[in-house]
DNA sequence: GCCACAATTCGATCATGGTCGAATCGATGA
DNA sequence: TCATCGATTCGACCATGATCGAATTGTGGC
């Protein structure tokens, strides 16, 4: 799946601005945010895992979750702005 | 389908970036741009015409596209940046 | 060691989007 | 009026992603 397809579910839409406005967050806080059966969710974190976006960390029966300090960049390489779109026009 | 949805398809992207780059364009001349099927071709650009970003019009046989003109605000508010993930970071 | 909890994984199924081959439509030229 | 062209639409099918219900795994407390 492309970074594109990736962030471009509204699920993981939210969880990665979650991420990105507060840190690191715990599943359990995130349950709220992806508004999703906690197996879903899971499913959700897997795919940012895989790409990439997001990192995890064992904390005891939790696992928190941190936005990859890698991720601006991969993002802004797979989300060009509509500025690149509009700086294209004639 | 969303607009964030509509633009990650890579075809519709390529469609997009097209456009913006020069103007108005006919089916013919996003044919090789799309890389699909004519019939496929027709179908991107209706997804791409319902959601708002581009507009037609007929001249004789053919078909011209144009980047909408409010394209530019609903891909900005359909595709914030990294940035707006980084500016939103502790 | 057992139980509860947090989290993940699994196989099956569902839902949505994309492609296919063919047909249709509208415009143009002879 | 007919044939051709550019473009679109159609119904069927395919492919991929998302959800579901249940099971499993790892950790911590007693």
């Amino acid at each position: 799946m492309s970074t594109l397809a990736v962030v471009a579910d509204p699920v993981r839409w939210r969880l990665l601005a979650e991420l990105a406005r507060s840190g690191t967050r715990c599943v359990c806080d995130l349950q709220p945010v992806g508004q999703v059966a906690p197996n879903v969710l899971s499913y959700h974190l897997k795919v940012l895992r895989d790409a990439g976006l997001v990192t995890s960390a064992k904390r005891g029966r939790w696992v928190d979750y941190t936005l990859a300090s890698g991720a601006a960049d991969r993002l802004r390489a797979a989300l060009p702005t509509a500025d690149v779109l509009v700086a294209n026009s004639p």
